[in-house]
DNA sequence: CATAATTATTGTCAGTCTGACGGTAATGCG
DNA sequence: CGCATTACCGTCAGACTGACAATAATTATG
């Protein structure tokens, strides 16, 4: 039942992908193909459709536009953006999802796939749209999750060392963490990681254990930063 | 350029305001004065218009529902919720905002706001819409933010005793607290509270020291609940 | 007016967690 | 075999927390 004063309008979900590649926080990206910002890097995203659910809408815009499958990543809403001049197109709100996934290669074929690429986050300003907003607000969302969450090993590969998982500390902080204190804490927290048994040889020095992730998901008692932002 | 396959819907506002009265955490909730839902309890919010901020048609929907001035109120967004089936009446997305206020009188005064009123959250089941998964989370909300940020300062008034506050902690958390280890943490904490010179006589016993906010926003070291939940 | 009852506030003490940092272990290379 | 390099273990002081004892300031009561 439409109603006079009801405004009606479309609802995009944008998607903010983050990796670590060649110890840099990386955002997955692609270059418009059409106006308005028509050549311009955007995050990936699109219009909800009839009867899809927003998580929905997001892992079938993630696989139209990048190629990848999202179903098994972990999405997370950001928030909600209903600026009324946030998009030139009209009125449009969009909600933002965040999911942290390790170092693959973006599949390379499919139609719009190829435009995608990774760009490193420090990078990555004039977005299109108000995307460097989403931008900031996302990655400042998986600097918390890696305070209280598991979510650092969303970055890894199934086997990891607890050198991989403290360099996505370093990377995604931005800060260098103490490689024994950081041991210590991942070790004595019950279901962060457990070992696989296996090893892995650096080209010198000692090899290193690998773990993969652990059964837990909340981090209690969390890992704080020490420098608090405002 | 509206374009097919772009779906056209609603957006809704939907506010949980919350407070601490007699010693129980509440929420206020409105009477639907029209279908579907009518005569059931709800959230108040209502559609976004045309030209309008998400926050600013939380504060006026808070206001042509319930009377209030929620301008001075820190409204923060809890989440977007967009299953197709929330609503009966079409494809309507609702961003919900979540805001905690000292324990004044409503309004009586007013068009729709007669029927608005505080109901307990621990009896608030039976909302309409998706309003109890809605109102759950908001208060999900409320209990983190009142580990890490000042904002419990919130729900007292103006001038508030360690215990006033005390008590907020322990009617949001549903948990007692010690209240030597309490009045440690807070008033070791550097802009939590001031002392306003003040004291507040009970009915009986030692009068109490009268407190207001600090300038302090986020508390750090946090204060953890104890029992995580899941 | 003394004493009890009640509420507010300060203090103590052991256990835990963290940050800083020294030392040891296991590999490749010459 | 010694050396560089990376991985890992141990120690210690300070900070913070949870548990609990003791004191302070008021009203009620005999």
């Amino acid at each position: 039942m439409p109603e006079r004063d009801h405004l009606y309008l479309r609802l995009a979900v944008d998607l903010v992908i983050l990796t670590v590649r060649d110890d840099v926080l990386q955002v997955l990206t692609i270059t418009r193909a059409n106006k308005p910002f028509r050549g311009q890097a955007a995050l990936p995203g699109g219009f909800l459709r009839e009867g899809e659910d927003l998580v929905g809408a997001a892992v079938r815009e993630l696989h139209e536009e990048t190629g990848l499958d999202g179903r098994g990543l972990h999405l997370e809403q950001v928030e909600a953006y209903g600026d009324p001049d946030r998009d030139p197109r009209g009125r449009i709100v969009s909600v933002a999802y965040l999911a942290m996934m390790p170092n693959l290669p973006l599949p390379t074929a499919g139609s719009d796939a190829s435009t995608a690429g990774w760009t490193p986050v420090a990078q990555a300003a004039g977005l299109a749209f108000d995307h460097d907003h989403i931008l900031a607000d996302a990655v400042e969302r998986a600097r918390t999750r890696l305070e209280f969450t598991t979510l650092a090993t969303a970055f890894c590969g199934a086997d990891f060392t607890i050198g991989d998982l403290r360099n996505v500390y370093e990377v995604v902080w931005g800060q260098r963490l103490d490689p024994r204190n950081f041991n210590r804490k991942v070790l004595g927290t019950e279901g962060f990681v457990e070992p696989t048994g296996g090893k892995r040889m650096p080209e010198v020095g000692r090899p290193a254990a690998l773990y993969r992730a652990g059964g837990a998901t909340r981090l209690n008692p969390p890992i704080l930063r020490t420098d608090r932002h405002g």
